[in-house]
RNA sequence: GGUCUCGUGGCCGAGUGGCUAGGCGGUGGUCUGCAAAACCAUACACAGCGGUUCGAAUCCGCUCGAGACCUCCA
């Protein structure tokens, strides 16, 4: 293998070298949506983050099978194990079915996921259509010694596992440290131990989304259909679990301690969690109110943006960024990204461009070598798009005739920015949403009237033409024999 | 309060015991009728104080500051 990918696993706070544990084939399982409201810019980056994986590993040639779940059932609002289901709350609210507001949401996820060109998963399994296996899983568990029912509910029995397993082992905490620094918490009376948590509940008269079971009409706990759906569909055992950092604790822990319970062993070889994005320093939540949706940064309309950003330029933001640091969002910074992503496809029309020569007095091997490190290092992209920057330069250089390439070495050169750039980091070229050939026809007849006035010298004509111009959105190049335009973003 | 993470130049953000990160912005230049765009070249940094070391921004300790998790959260 002349590829080693090294990844970090939360379970050993270690970068660890990947390996399968059924090569070529990998599993990966990552924490999807609850789909009860548009989706704002922290959702993009595990979605990123893990589509940058799930490409990585199918480049290096493994057959990857990418699970990411909708949740559409079984989050409370409040309080752990009391409270409203926030899909019922949401219904509620819109006067809707609760699957008409999941539906709603899981297009509306859909759409921006499309936009920011990360590629569908394998399967994409709703909590909703496996309460049968969910129900099974409980009374494995149950059946095991780790749960109790008690009024219609099971809850898991923490104390009871711990004494032969471990609880905490992915978040580093301690059971007993746990329990002395409890907060009180509502509506936990059932429970033997306040960290224990339900695998089914029962259903208050007024909860609309509940299903039969041998225990109540109820519905399932929060943590249980990860455990079930990752295991259904990528084997006892598998390979990555992915989510983000606010999800270790509890609910990656709980998974654990549920699969353990259940199966008598841990399901997920490597626990990778990506980092969150902050505004203001703060993390980015639904809770805290300080979070912008996709389709804002898209249409630009919110306070904090006085601009609209392309999801590839959000896009290229988050990969700017290593995945396990926090990222501060700004309009600035998403400004800065944008403007690079420019420079960087305009070097790559420059390359394919460029002449050939006998010889090269550039080295593009090591050029493929660095970014190959790069990625084989954790997953480190913006090392990446650093190298991706210092050849553009290169290719600036030969252009100019100050460097030469030979032709095998455009051959790799227009390689390596190929699968790198559009296949690995999933960047792409947008077409400009506002251009049609009408339009191009018309501002080509204008530029080029401009262009006689210029040969006539008469340049308050040309300068009002080229003002007027950008006035209405379009930027004018002058180049050496003639002119380029292209539309501004607002 | 407990557990943990982080503090890098105007901004975003890598990295690391000795070798330029990169992008945006700034400045200077090339180009241009002038601009813009593009390209080239540059300056600006490692929170503070101690310690280890031939050498630390990088390791250790302390101080200050910020944040995450402990409740749903990507």
């Amino acid at each position: 293998m002349q590829n080693k990918l090294f990844i970090y696993n939360t379970l050993s706070r270690k970068k660890e070298l990947f390996e399968p544990v059924n090569s070529p084939f990998v599993g990966m399982y990552v924490c999807g949506p609850t789909v009860y409201g548009d989706a704002h810019l922290g959702h993009a980056r595990p979605a990123i983050t893990f589509d940058l994986l799930f490409r990585y590993l199918k480049h290096l040639g493994y057959k990857v099978r990418y699970v990411r779940n909708i949740t559409d059932v079984g989050h409370l609002v409040n309080d752990a194990d009391s409270g409203e289901d926030k899909i019922q709350k949401k219904a509620r609210l819109d006067q809707l079915e609760p699957m008409e507001v999941v539906q709603r949401y899981v297009n509306s996820f859909h759409n921006n996921m499309n936009q920011l060109n990360t590629l569908p998963p394998s399967i994409e399994p709703r909590a909703s259509g496996h309460i049968i296996e969910q129900q099974q899983m409980v009374a494995q568990i149950l059946k095991n010694g780790f749960a109790y029912e008690i009024n219609g509910s099971v809850y898991f029995d923490i104390e009871k596992y711990n004494q032969k397993y471990n609880y905490g082992k992915l978040s580093g905490r301690v059971l007993e440290d746990l329990l002395n620094n409890t907060r009180a918490l509502d509506g936990q009376e059932e429970k033997k131990n306040p960290f224990d948590f339900a695998l089914w509940k029962k259903a208050d008269p007024e909860h609309i989304m509940h299903w039969p079971s041998k225990w109540s009409e109820g519905y399932p706990g929060w943590h249980l259909e990860c455990s079930v759906m990752s295991t259904k569909y990528l084997g006892d055992t598998f390979d990555i679990h992915g989510g983000g950092m606010d999800l270790v604790f509890p609910h990656h822990e709980c998974e654990i301690a549920q699969s353990v319970a259940a199966s008598g062993h841990d399901a997920v070889k490597y626990w990778v969690h990506n980092n969150m994005i902050t505004i203001n320093g703060q993390k980015m939540g639904k809770s805290l109110g300080n979070f912008i949706t996709l389709n804002d940064l898209f249409s630009g309309e919110n306070e904090l943006l006085g601009k609209k950003f392309s999801p590839m330029a959000i896009r290229f933001f988050i990969l700017q960024a290593h995945y396990r640091s926090t990222l501060d969002f700004s309009s600035d910074a998403i400004y800065a990204a944008e403007k690079g992503l420019h420079k960087l496809f305009a070097g790559i029309e420059t390359l394919n461009k460029i002449t050939v020569s006998e010889k090269s007095s550039v080295d593009v091997k090591s050029l493929e070598q660095k970014c190959k490190d790069a990625l084989n290092d954790d997953l480190n992209s913006p090392i990446l798009i650093s190298h991706l920057f210092d050849g553009i330069k290169i290719i600036n250089s030969i252009d100019k005739g100050k460097n030469t390439i030979s032709k095998d070495d455009l051959v790799l050169l227009k390689k390596i920015y190929n699968v790198f750039v559009f296949d690995i980091l999933g960047l792409n070229q947008e077409t400009d949403c506002g251009s049609n050939d009408l339009l191009d026809k018309a501002v080509d007849a204008i530029l080029n009237m401009r262009l006689d006035a210029k040969k006539r010298k008469d340049f308050e004509l040309s300068d009002k033409i080229r003002d007027e111009l950008f006035k209405i959105g379009l930027v004018i190049k002058d180049k050496k024999d003639g002119f380029e335009w292209e539309i501004t973003r607002q």
